[in-house]
RNA sequence: GCCCCUGUAGCUCAGUUGGUCAGAGCAACCGCCUUGUAAGCGGUAGGUCGUCGGUUCGAAUCCGACCGGGGGCUCCA
């Protein structure tokens, strides 16, 4: 028999072998524990595919993106065996890895309880102790519908597949894709089957090869993700390399956890949703007040500076306005309904603010020396978000947008464009947040207004405008607004998660249906071009992400409390009254604790809230007129004096630092 | 909107199979203590057990509806 010429590729190098016919993956690049498939000319593989001559082979880790999806995958087939063992009318969905772990739909009877989770989790324990191999059968279509006539979803897979070759690729999915139909044996040490499943695989050798998974949560899901399918249950699970990683992991979560904004917002005192107010409708105490408006005070003055113009509009409308923003037609199940007036007079709650805003651009004629006409506003929007969706300040259905339009000329979009995400870029850096990536959506065909050509001029204006700034560009097709493209600034935060913050959206369609026009030099009426744009997106939702990326530790210029007087005894109250008296001339917010608690009563508690600057004062320090700093890590600087002490905190307050 | 979980003092939580089970800690308030870097001590007050119905001799405990909250689906700033 003649040998094959393979190549064994690395990221390191690459080496040509000759090999026998029926080498395997594994027979190259197995050996390794962590090696848990090949990637074969660039496609995945189970390790015992077999080479072919030409073929190109690589090792795929399980510490690498795609190994690490692969023992994911693997690891919801045993859930899935798990299930079928324990409940056995389960019907199997889908189940695929996804970010950081698995899930698995089943239609059951009776959905999950967390007895039933545990019982899982020590049944797939088993499985994988069990050391179960993972074996690929290629099957025709009718062998397929025979073998998983008991499985109606599977089923519907298979007739997906069949039907649809090639004509747009969408329904592909892990249980069937590619070519040809395959089932995954899973057969226990002295061969026999213990479980089958329809699935395009690859997977693991073999279950010891998932070293660390955990079920972590049930939910309800809806068949194909579609609310008239029906709805099944979801079983959510982790796995990993190792059981280091996946303590990682967990440790994550339960860092996000503590960092949560609606944690932190009653612990701090900062907001809260009353339950008198409704569903998604915050209101802001105190400190969170304060926060707020340092927040709006300091971005007023950057768009000051950047020579925007400041409007104001009222929060409810007839719907007239509506209708003729489109607003209606496209976004009506997201309002608020209307309140009848006046004899039938339907008045709305504005989800969004630029249908007032072009009635200020529209209310005298326009001349291109106007051009290009920023119009802000702090405006308060209301969105009648679903029940199952309001989450916390990051999804309310009450907030105020940093909302700007921004009406210009064709010529000049380009270069606003350019200069917006510049000026959006560092607003954010001011407040923190430096490590960002920008998404691109474009046209949603099936939800949009407006010609091909007007979309395809605006994406690509957009499309120059993020190249230029040296970030990362991902696309989001089909993420658009129904009026125009859009650019979204994306932000990781302090441990690495990213939010969604600006948007700058091109707007083509509302100077239309508005009828804007300016007159141009040569005397002509043109339409201008609007750019919608919210850097924060909402305060309430940036308030939030600021929350959770400081995790409550705000930097002094935010912190709603920047200093803290404890006195030692009560003694020393008018020393530091009088320091505070200072830092307050100064513009500081300072308090001085004139509780009966102890001193290291009251360190606690400035500790607790994040105060950035403990000043203490004793008799010691009274006498060379000094304060001694106690910083948030708990470190401390003795005897400082007072002038020295005030200079410092000042410092940082102006300069915006972390301390 | 749909599915699951959940709702006991301002906060975190106990309350066994329905029958002195309405409790604790922290916070608040009142005293005592006068103290050098994360909880000093004592006392007082505070809840129609989310709401409304139902089952029962009897419900925080069982059932239903509604209203909050959480996790998802879907959607989105």
């Amino acid at each position: 028999m003649p040998d094959l010429r393979i190549t064994v590729a690395s990221p390191a190098e690459r080496a040509e072998r000759e090999v026998p016919q029926g080498t395997t993956a594994a027979d190259v690049v197995g050996g390794d524990r962590a090696v848990v498939v090949a990637r074969v000319n660039g496609v995945l593989r189970d390790l015992t595919h077999v080479l072919a001559d030409g073929d190109v082979v690589e090792a795929v880790r399980n510490d690498e993106p795609d190994g690490r999806a692969v023992v994911r995958h693997s690891a919801a087939h045993v859930l899935a065996q798990a299930v079928q063992e324990l409940h056995p009318e389960a019907k199997l969905g889908i189940g695929p890895p996804i970010e950081n772990g698995f899930y698995y739909d089943f239609d059951v009877d009776k959905p999950f309880t967390p007895e039933d989770l545990s019982a899982l989790d020590k049944k797939m324990q088993a499985i994988v102790k069990e050391g179960q191999a993972f074996a690929r059968r290629v099957v025709t279509e009718d062998e397929a519908r025979a073998e998983l006539a008991d499985e109606p979803y599977k089923l519907e897979l298979i007739g997906l597949k069949g039907g649809s070759d090639g004509s747009s690729g969408g329904e592909e999915s892990v249980e069937v894709g590619g070519g040809e139909l395959t089932i995954y044996d899973n057969l226990r040490r002295d061969g026999s089957r213990a479980w089958r499943d329809l699935c395009r695989g690859p997977h693991v050798p073999t279950t010891r090869a998932i070293p660390a998974f955990k079920l972590m949560r049930t939910a309800a899901a809806y068949w194909r993700g579609s609310e008239k399918n029906p709805q099944l249950q979801r079983v959510y699970g982790t796995a990993w390399e190792s059981k280091d990683a996946q303590k990682e992991y967990l440790n994550f979560l339960a860092e996000a956890e503590k960092r949560d904004h609606r944690r932190l917002g009653a612990e701090l005192d900062l907001f809260s949703f009353p339950d008198e107010i409704g569903s998604g409708l915050a209101v802001f105490h105190p400190k969170g007040g304060v926060i707020r408006k340092v927040m709006e005070d300091y971005s007023r003055r950057r768009h000051e500076e950047a020579g925007y113009e400041f409007v104001n509009t009222p929060h409810l409308t007839k719907g007239k306005l509506f209708e003729v923003s489109g607003h209606l037609d496209w976004y009506a199940e997201g309002m608020y309904p209307p309140m009848e007036l006046d004899e039938g007079q339907r008045y709305y709650m504005k989800p969004m603010n630029c249908p007032m805003h072009n009635l200020i651009f529209r209310a005298r004629g326009r001349s291109y020396r106007e051009l290009p006409l920023p119009l802000f506003e702090f405006g308060t929007v209301y969105r009648y978000e679903k029940s199952g969706v309001v989450q916390g300040l990051t999804r309310a259905r009450g907030f105020t947008q940093d909302d700007a339009h921004i009406y210009c000329t064709r010529e000049q979009m380009a270069e606003q464009l350019d200069r917006l995400l510049t000026f959006v870029l560092n607003l954010l850096r001011d407040y923190g947040l430096d490590d960002f990536y920008l998404e691109l959506s474009t046209r949603d065909p099936e939800k949009s207004v407006g010609t091909d050509e007007a979309w395809e001029e605006a994406t690509e204006t957009l499309r120059q405008a993020a190249q230029k700034q040296s970030l990362e560009l991902v696309l989001d097709p089909g993420g658009a607004a129904f009026y125009g493209p859009k650019i979204s600034v994306q932000a990781k935060d302090a441990i690495g998660r990213t939010w969604q913050m600006s948007t700058i959206q091109l707007d083509f369609n509302l100077p239309e249906r508005f009828e804007l026009e300016y007159q141009a030099a040569d005397g002509t009426r043109q339409r201008p071009v609007m750019i919608h744009r919210a850097l924060f997106g909402s305060i309430e939702r940036f308030f939030a992400v600021l929350l959770e990326h400081y995790a409550g530790a705000f930097p002094p210029w935010l912190a709603p409390v920047q200093v803290v007087g404890i006195p030692i005894t009560d003694a020393h109250v008018p020393y530091l009254q009088d320091v505070a008296a200072q830092l307050r001339a100064r513009g500081i917010r300072v308090e001085v604790d004139t509780s009966d608690d102890r001193m290291q009563k009251k360190i606690r508690n400035a500790q607790k809230q994040k105060v950035p600057f403990m000043l203490l004062a004793g008799d010691e320090d009274a006498a060379k007129g000094a304060v001694s700093f106690r910083y948030r890590n708990g470190e401390q600087k003795n005897g400082v004096p007072v002038a020295d002490a005030v200079a410092e905190v000042l410092d940082a307050v102006e300069r915006r630092v972390q301390v």
